[in-house]
DNA sequence: TTCATATATCGAATATTCTCGATATACGGT
DNA sequence: ACCGTATATCGAGAATATTCGATATATGAA
């Protein structure tokens, strides 16, 4: 757990706007045919406004934090948020 | 509570650190003359090596994100951690 | 293989942050 | 008033982050 990715991810609005996204992808991501449960398809993004290449970049910095994770399924990309991880950090937080 | 003002006050790791010693100040900082519940003294904060107006930078931030409460007493400024704002943006960071 | 779609990467411009020396301001003591 | 100490602010250079168009890569379908 890397305790600086995950503060400078988190330090930028848009990238916090997704993980919470992620909390409930039924919720904010009604549009994605495939199940939730494999997680959110990058794509559905776009409904940030950002062009592809700013969201792409977004959800590497979050990956490389480790607060979400990707899986490649076909030609897509599905993330998920590591709740693990998130729970540790929050638990780190506690020690500020 | 800036949330994004703190987020990025924290994304700094001297500022994380800084946080951190006035968790426990008579420990940290056993140098100060002054008792320490008045807060730590803006120049001990010298002991983290960054020339004084780096510190005093640092502590601006940390200010501005409320993460501290500056106190002038004489020549001095004294800084507590605002101990309310940090729970509640523990609290806030449950929601992430 | 060729085409269309999905995503990542590149590269350059811009913006933001960090750093640090120099200087300014504020206060107390003499 | 002057001097010394404590802190803040200024300003410029360096480092880092953000943005976005263009391009590359990967996959699936025809």
């Amino acid at each position: 757990m890397n305790e600086d990715a995950i503060l400078k991810a988190l330090s930028h609005p848009m990238r916090r706007q997704m993980l919470v996204w992620l909390r409930a992808p039924a919720q904010h991501f009604p549009d994605q045919r495939l199940p939730h449960e494999l997680g959110v398809c990058a794509g559905q993004f776009a409904r940030c406004g950002l062009p592809q290449s700013s969201v792409s970049s977004h959800l590497a910095v979050l990956t490389a934090a480790g607060l979400i994770v990707p899986e490649k399924i076909g030609q897509w990309v599905f993330y998920k948020r590591d709740e693990a991880v998130i729970a540790r950090f929050r638990d780190r937080m506690a020690e500020l």
